[in-house]
DNA sequence: ACTGTACCCTGTAGGC
DNA sequence: TGCCTACAGGGTACAG
């Protein structure tokens, strides 16, 4: 599900409730999603204060008073609801297109002004962490992450020097959080499909022998931008179990140029060529064989 | 060091 | 209708 411009979706919606408000209970429901939640999470949250909201790559991020950080990312099909007013988990408190669901409602947090925000996960591939602020750059999840695609990091040279020498893919290589950090299995598809690349070419294709960038890589970066900008302005992609945290879908799915159009005509002025559907490192890609080389 | 595959878990869609 | 298989926005643990 939730690639970066739908946790950044999440997080503007989520921003206004929960920033500058205070905890005051946290309930899990079960004792694990992916991993086993944080030891004494719920004493470690309550009675806090969140003092900031933040996206890194696919995760959330949110800073306590207290100086430590509740990490959160969202697996395939974890979605957050915020619920106004009242104690009764009543369906008419939610927001549009989204209810109590008690088997897959495993995290809740009780904020003082009585607002609730609800963590709902089916698969459970999402996970919860908590970290020192000032440590969370160095923590394992934080310290080898790659470029944010949206920020000053993100160069044709910085690609050229990730996928010097690489034999992999670039399907592959752009799914890799330690190159780039927040694209997932649309936005790699679509970001190729923009710049014109073919996802079967070695990623080294990027950089001349010399680790310069060549002209499919001054390519690709606008093309990454492009399509998570519209993405983020579409307010996400909704296939299946995605929502906005006040239950809205995104629209992105409808301006996909290959993701998920297998067999139907490529919309490239001039192309007419037909997106095809293939497999890398066991995920589904999309492209059109025409305009992608 | 790098690359590919299996696997975690649940729900749903499609074929028979 | 029911049963079975394949597949789904993610990441990690291995084996080679």
């Amino acid at each position: 599900m939730p690639e970066l411009p739908e946790v950044e979706t999440v997080r503007r919606g989520l921003a206004p409730v929960l920033v500058g408000r205070r905890v005051k209970s946290l309930d899990a429901r079960r004792p694990d999603l992916r991993f086993p939640f944080p030891e004494r999470f719920a004493q470690r949250v309550a009675g806090q204060s969140i003092v900031g909201l933040e996206r890194r790559a696919k995760y959330l991020i949110a800073s306590l008073s207290s100086g430590e950080d509740l990490v959160m990312h969202l697996g395939m099909t974890g979605r957050f609801t915020i619920v106004h007013g009242g104690i009764a988990d009543t369906p008419g408190q939610y927001a549009h297109g989204t209810g109590p669901d008690p088997t897959h409602d495993h995290v809740v947090l009780n904020l003082s002004d009585g607002t609730k925000v609800i963590y709902n996960d089916p698969r459970r591939f999402g996970f919860m962490v908590m970290m020192a602020h000032r440590e969370r750059a160095q923590h394992a999840l934080f310290r080898d992450l790659g470029a944010e695609p949206l920020g000053e990091e993100l160069t044709a040279e910085y690609l050229a020097s990730k996928a010097l020498g690489r034999k992999v893919n670039l399907k592959a290589f752009l799914m890799d959080q330690h190159v780039i950090a927040g694209l997932g299995n649309i936005y790699v598809s679509e970001a190729l499909y923009q710049a014109g690349l073919s996802p079967d070419k070695a990623a080294a294709s990027l950089a001349n022998r010399r680790g310069a960038p060549t002209e499919r890589a001054v390519r690709l970066v606008p093309a990454i931008r492009d399509v998570l900008e519209r993405a983020i302005d579409a307010g996400g992609s909704t296939l299946r179990d995605y929502r906005h945290a006040d239950g809205k879908r995104g629209a992105f799915q409808e301006r996909f140029g290959v993701y998920d159009r297998a067999g139907s005509v490529c919309q490239t002025p001039g192309c007419g060529g037909e997106i095809r559907r293939a497999v890398h490192s066991g995920r589904a890609t999309f492209y059109c064989p025409r305009c992608q080389r």
